[in-house]
DNA sequence: ATGAAAGCGCTAACAG
DNA sequence: CTGTTAGCGCTTTCAT
């Protein structure tokens, strides 16, 4: 009979901090105290209570401990595409980075559309996270600030809204970097390169920064080229355009600065399609230092993040505000990057 | 003075479903009704619960209906490593499924050690997970099992173990088609490679895979190399051994069956810095089809997993559990994989 | 040093 | 159709 099975395992529920009380002896409180490890408990109390949660294979009820104390220790994390490996790598850190300050993550996945996003949050907030953090937010909306609006401590990494906590790299400083080295070998014609479904504040301070770096230099003109890989065609300030012919003729672009890896090595495959060479016809940089890009056959330029600081960061400044060690205006810390040479780049040929 | 932002904020904390009751002039379970959708409300009162509820911006409390109602609608999901591009995107996979069927996930990222594994399913079980999900389980010893013994349902995707549901494609299969490949196309020293610190129940169906196939050509010696990244040498058979070796000579081996698509990107790597060409010296075939595989300069011949199938498979299994919809032994269900072809693999040159 | 009692916010009978 | 009541498992004063 299927039974058997139930009566062996007693259709035992989980043990209470009750049933440990009556099988030490004790009360619930005491019980209560040897689990917290507060002090004014006798040894010999606290022995037997130790051997009853053994013994009993007690667990305590997180929820029923959260919902007295009116404060969860759960963060929970909204990531715009976890299967992009820098949010991936980034999620990884802020997890365990998390773990050790005794969070709990609590991941939230979005399509990286802001009706889903706005879904998630809803969700987190339906189970009293202690603080949320943004892994790249994608809509400006101001449904989400509403939602959200001084529920609980925000921060967002690497990405910027003025109604929380910033830690991010800086953005445009990364953008002149990546110019400057294009600008340094000796590109004249340099564009940058953005995905347009995926743009947000981090890629404006990316392109401010190229476009920066290209007017000190006194080079021009400013080319925005807004592409989503795999097509063949492009747009440069609202006109269509074939891709191709911007890396073709004599006012030809011979570098490209792109929003993001992910960006860069799809174009570094478009070049490759068509027999553009790279680096030879065109020099790529892209933006994050992903895995991929150090591959030994990828071999980006890139600006690289430091991953594991911003994680740092980002979890230290959103525990300050859960445990009230900092109340005050929205902070906003800025990390440094650095560019990562590799193969995608080279002097333009005089072709 | 700094309190003027807390008055301003009233110090307010969430309003409960007490507010809205007498907000809305009702009882609490009036209110209840209303949020949970119960029919037998009157339309009025309905209106005005509504009504209240969204002046106050009322949000149910989950820990304390979830506490009362005695189960979750949490699924833990444990990872071996989110950073690993398979699985990150089995996760966002794994989650989206949850949230259609109205779960929650709660992921857990161990660094592939049973010791944080062990310590990340702790705290899912104090959380009153209904579930949990494993994506590649790293540890095989029981400490695991006992823990988790009949606490809740419990499935397995793409790894192994008889205490719980599995879902996964048929690895062994996999290792047959990946080997048949290499054999068809001519070649007749193939090796199976695999990353000691990364083996799992997975592993050894596939090289079971790949010694079945090669047995039956009749050909052999069986081989494994095992090899941790990107070291100079490897190991066959516990014999230590420059892994270049196995490449050259008269007897050199012409093709590798690598555990995964990461150990077959990192031996192409290995092979391009020692001028090892693939495929003319040497054809490599993956398993998984991440998306780095499909890029056109890596373009690595693989097996290809079906993750969203998997996903769906493995939350409905676990979904069914939980909802009492089938209880007894646990189930296996395989899927079938299927043979990517790229560039990385070709007949042996006659060299 | 230990125990008793009052909730945290909600659901789920059961009355009215 | 709506209100009353009794907990879910735990922490936290306050007594003892």
């Amino acid at each position: 009979m299927e039974t058997e099975r139930d009566s062996r395992t007693t259709v035992r529920r989980q043990p209470t901090i009750f049933d440990v009380a009556s099988n030490a002896g004790v009360s619930k409180s005491t019980v209560s105290n040897v689990v917290r490890g507060l002090p004014g408990v006798s040894a010999a109390t606290r022995l037997r209570v130790q051997g009853a949660i053994l013994e009993l294979g007690y667990r305590p009820n997180v929820l029923a401990r959260q919902l007295v104390q009116q404060r969860t220790s759960t963060l929970g994390v909204v990531v715009g595409d976890i299967a992009n490996p820098f949010f991936a790598e980034m999620a990884k850190s802020v997890e365990r980075r998390a773990a050790a300050r005794g969070y709990t993550a609590m991941f939230c996945n979005t399509g990286g559309d802001s009706e889903s996003e706005l879904a998630g949050v809803e969700t987190l907030l339906q189970h009293r996270v202690a603080g949320i953090v943004f892994l790249r937010l994608s809509c400006r909306s101001n449904t989400m600030q509403q939602a959200l609006a001084h529920q609980v401590p925000v921060v967002f990494v690497s990405c910027t809204a003025d109604w929380g906590d910033i830690v991010s790299v800086d953005d445009v400083k990364g953008g002149e970097l990546a110019t400057e080295h294009l600008i340094e070998i000796g590109h004249r014609r340099i564009a940058y390169l953005s995905i347009p479904e995926e743009q947000d504040q981090s890629d404006l301070s990316r392109f401010a920064g190229y476009k920066q770096a290209l007017l000190r230099a006194g080079l021009g003109p400013v080319t925005c080229i807004g592409w989503s890989p795999p097509a063949d065609h492009a747009s440069i300030d609202g006109k269509k355009i074939d891709l191709l012919d911007i890396f073709s003729g004599p006012d030809r672009v011979t570098a490209v600065f792109a929003s993001y890896d992910g960006a860069a090595i799809a174009l570094q495959e478009f070049a490759d399609r068509m027999n553009v060479r790279v680096p030879e016809d065109l020099s790529i940089v892209g933006f994050d230092d992903v895995p991929t890009a150090g591959m030994a056959r990828i071999a980006l330029t890139t600006i690289a993040q430091p991953r594991e600081e911003l994680a740092e960061l980002a979890i230290a400044a959103i525990a300050d505000r859960i445990e009230q060690r900092f109340s005050g205006p929205p902070r906003t810390q800025l990390v440094g990057v650095s560019l990562v040479t590799r193969r995608s780049t080279a002097p333009p040929s005089s072709a």
